[in-house]
RNA sequence: GGGAAGGUUCCCGAGUGGCCAAAGGGGGCAGACUGUAAAUCUGUUGUCUCUGACUUCGAUGGUUCGAAUCCAUCUCUUCCCA
């Protein structure tokens, strides 16, 4: 071991960032000794990044810190092909348009995590040279080193070729990622490419790629995907993925959404999503029973501040901590505005329930409110005909929660 | 291109003329128990103007008093052959 400052790839080892590396000791040597330039793609799929991606990001950040240059990759060229990696259906197809402003959102969001000045990391779009590639030149170059055998063996093709079939516009994928990481070599220097541990296939196209045509050695080095101990993917609730962008998930849930992982993964989501040194994270991962949700705090306030900012994270915790805790400030509670006239008329709970989006249609809420679920202002309240007024406001709101997690507070104004 | 089997509610999957808003399981939600955890048990799980009405079983059109179920056309998927 180091004696100052340990090595980054000892850093990503004990937080448990590595699954698969193709070549670990001159890989290891070689980050200790220079300056590297390395990289990780995203494709831009979807007008946010989320929690996947954040994981991808704070590797980078570890990286960075150690010296060694970025590379973010945006996919805007691959993603107008689509990655079949563990997919058991075709994606969508996204149009050239659709591609471009999610990729706009993509850089953006990014540029909050990792630091591109003076160089420090590097930005790019793999549209600019795939877009335009020419097709037999492309077939000559870079198809003729891939053999169809070993890619219809490959592990990530399989629940494809058992299912519901590839198509062949998804089985090039691989060549055109493999193929950036040889354009990135050649402009960049970049020898090492990173990912998720489900692109470990496509990396090795490119790793392979490299030392075929340019007859030099490359690296690749795959992270473990977030899963929890039950091993479903991490990130996603039943609204769906847990985005970056606030307006799509909102600080109080991102925050609500780290509270609730479950005791067996806290240690774990401590390690990869904070920058937390190692001996706290092991001693806040070693309490035992209701202790351990101090450190379930802890994550979601330090996962929270990362990504939304230390304000918004004080809210989310300080609006967490009034509405479990008793003591906290309700202003950052969830909340929708009602016009004093309309209360005046009454509304009925059913409607404000689902106006408060506690609910998606009247008949859950109805469902709700029978089976117990639904209080106002703290009581439980059974009356499916209840009509709210001005008799239900209590300094100036209303406190509506629906089971044990969901509340809003609605605001007369 | 030829042949076969299929597309059912969030997912898997039963249902072959009325008893079907559609079995069963998974998942979700709520309740009990808890620590805003897990496990367990119970209820619930299309929508609404809610003891009733309306919409849904790939799409369109038809047969019928009545269709998820029968017929026709289209479409998509999977498998076998070329």
């Amino acid at each position: 071991m180091n004696i100052t400052m340990s090595n980054v790839f000892d850093v990503l080892k004990e937080r448990g960032f590595i699954q698969q590396i193709t070549h670990e000791e001159p890989l290891k040597e070689m980050l200790e000794k220079e300056k590297v330039t390395f990289y990780i793609g995203f494709d831009p799929t979807a007008d946010s990044l989320h929690v996947g991606h954040f994981l991808q990001l704070v590797v980078m950040a570890h990286m960075q810190k150690a010296a060694h240059r970025p590379i973010v990759l945006i996919g805007g060229g691959t993603t107008m092909v689509g990655d079949p990696t563990g997919k058991t259906d075709m994606r969508k197809m996204l149009t050239r348009e659709e591609i471009a402003a999610n990729a706009e959102r993509f850089k953006q969001q990014i540029s909050k995590f990792i630091d591109f000045s003076e160089g420090k990391a590097i930005m790019v779009d793999n549209a600019d040279w795939l877009l335009d590639l020419n097709y037999v030149e492309f077939l000559r170059e870079v198809g003729i080193h891939f053999s169809v055998n070993r890619m219809l063996t490959a592990e990530c093709f399989k629940s494809r070729l058992e299912g519901k079939g590839l198509s062949f516009i998804e089985f090039n994928y691989m060549l055109m990622q493999s193929y950036d990481f040889l354009e990135l070599y050649r402009k960049y220097n970049c020898n090492i490419e990173m990912g998720g541990d489900d692109q470990w296939s496509n990396i090795l196209g490119g790793v392979d790629l490299i030392r075929r045509v340019e007859g030099k050695e490359a690296f690749g080095m795959t992270f473990t995907l977030l899963t929890t101990s039950e091993g479903k993917k991490m990130g996603k609730t039943e609204k769906g993925a847990i985005w970056l962008d606030p307006a799509k998930t909102s600080p109080y849930e991102f925050y609500q959404y780290w509270r609730n992982v479950s005791d067996a993964d806290v240690a774990k989501c401590l390690a990869l999503l904070t920058f937390l040194p190692m001996e706290e994270v092991r001693s806040l991962g070693a309490l035992k029973d209701a202790e351990i949700n101090k450190a379930k705090e802890v994550l979601a306030f330090e996962v929270t501040k990362l990504v939304h900012g230390e304000d918004e994270a004080t809210k989310a915790q300080s609006a967490a901590k009034a509405l479990f805790g008793g003591k906290g400030d309700l202003e950052n509670v969830p909340s929708i505005d009602i016009s004093a006239d309309e209360l005046v008329q009454g509304i009925k709970l059913l409607d404000l329930i689902v106006r408060a989006g506690l609910t998606p249609s009247k008949s859950e809420a109805r469902r709700a409110v029978q089976q117990g679920g639904v209080y106002v202002n703290e009581q439980k309240e059974s009356d499916l005909e209840k009509v709210i007024g001005q008799a239900d406001v209590v300094e100036g709101q209303i406190m509506l929660q629906r089971g044990k997690k969901s509340f809003c507070r609605v605001n007369v104004v």
